[in-house]
DNA sequence: ACCCAAATGTGATATAAATCACATAAGTTG
DNA sequence: CAACTTATGTGATTTATATCACATTTGGGT
């Protein structure tokens, strides 16, 4: 637990940006601030819900169990909370979190949250505006995700890495080719020869990790023509 | 509009059960409870959402434009509220909602829903529960519809509706075949064949829209191997 | 009750993607 | 740095499912 200071924070939530001077004091003495390394597990699907994490800084899937395999449900950028439904939810976490970068992350007791939410309604508010967001953008993936043939799906992902998670067309793809399949709902190898394709036609550049996306107008129409 | 006064309301949500009598005369005036028959739209992708509409009796199929067809999102079941992701995650609905049964609507002006949160902390809370759940269920439904082969996705649709939308082995499918292959990703014809089989093999008996479930553990089974 | 449009079932064929198999490359750890 | 383990690329084969085609059936509307 390192020492912050929630009210001099520079990474305030949307949300926190309305707690008052008092709530910022017990936001303080009821959460702590932990790094996380590249890989290294945030919390786990199974275990007993207490806290609300906040992402601060870093990146980070959040994937659970499925039937055949690990399903990434979707990659998030600090700042934002993780997982506001594994607490108000269920009591067991439905879903598991995971660093993909170096991370910090402000777990915050769930009782003074919920106390926020009772007691402060434009904190409430904004957290049911970030809720609705997620929902509308998980809509939209998961319409892609079950009609789109692979190659689009492997397209409009990269887009979207590079435009939402790095804005920048190069960029270190943060997940291995078995995450990029568990994420899009297919196999490593079918992602392998999507990216060698694209590679070949001058459409993105591999380098090991790192994707150039060279030809975005190109990649779009393969996104959007699924 | 009909008459309707929510105070007295028998069927109100988790949420409005913690609002007073001035914010129940608030409701009262500034909402408006409208009936739909099977297959009337109740609101519209695209358009401008200027109320929170709250499923009072009824079914309703949630569904968006996809790449290649239209997508069913979730079938709801009253009391329910639908969509308020479309309030407040976005000014545009970015989906529609289609009454399968008759069903009775209450729209609340969105201005005055927001109000509630802003004020009553219990209200807030609890559409913040409700979001988090249907989340949760969104996370799963999404994994299995990447991860399960169409027998396995078929079985769980038909287990799915019959526990929760009619709590009863036997009930009337309210989806034509191509809205089941639109919810679970596949074909109409996929579908067929698939429900023609689970028929065969006495697992269920259809008699036209009636689907009878004779082997709920097959079909378990079925859903749970994919 | 009749007509027409929409919904459905089912066979034949085409195809995208999974799987299997193996070689190679890249990271990790003692 | 050597020995592993893990990740990756790519060909060959198999398989699930889409698509096409057409015959029935169903249901709503006048």
């Amino acid at each position: 637990m390192l020492q912050h200071h929630c009210k001099d924070c520079q990474i305030k939530s949307a949300a926190a940006k309305n707690l008052n001077t008092e709530e910022f004091d017990i936001l303080e003495s009821n959460s702590a601030q932990v790094i996380f390394k590249k890989g290294e597990n945030i919390f786990k699907e199974g275990a007993l819900s207490l806290n609300v994490a906040y992402l601060r800084t870093g990146i980070v899937k959040v994937h659970m169990h499925g039937p055949t395999r690990e399903k990434i449900l979707r990659i998030v950028k600090a700042p934002s909370y993780l997982g506001i439904p594994i607490t108000f939810g269920d009591k067991i976490n439905q879903y598991s979190a995971t660093a993909i970068e170096d991370t910090s992350v402000c777990f915050i007791d769930s009782n003074y949250f919920r106390n926020f939410i009772y007691s402060n309604g434009k904190f409430a508010y904004e957290i049911i505006v970030e809720l609705c967001k997620n929902e509308l953008k998980d809509y939209h993936r998961y319409t892609s995700q079950s009609q789109k043939q692979i190659p689009g799906l492997v397209a409009e992902t990269l887009l979207c890495i590079s435009e939402t998670i790095y804005n920048n067309s190069r960029f270190n793809f943060p997940l291995t080719r078995n995450e990029f399949g568990d994420m899009v709902g297919t196999s490593r190898e079918s992602v392998s020869r999507v990216l060698s394709e694209l590679s070949n036609e001058k459409i993105i550049e591999i380098n090991g990790k790192e994707i150039t996306i060279l030809k975005k107008d190109t990649l779009e129409k393969i996104s959007k023509n699924g």
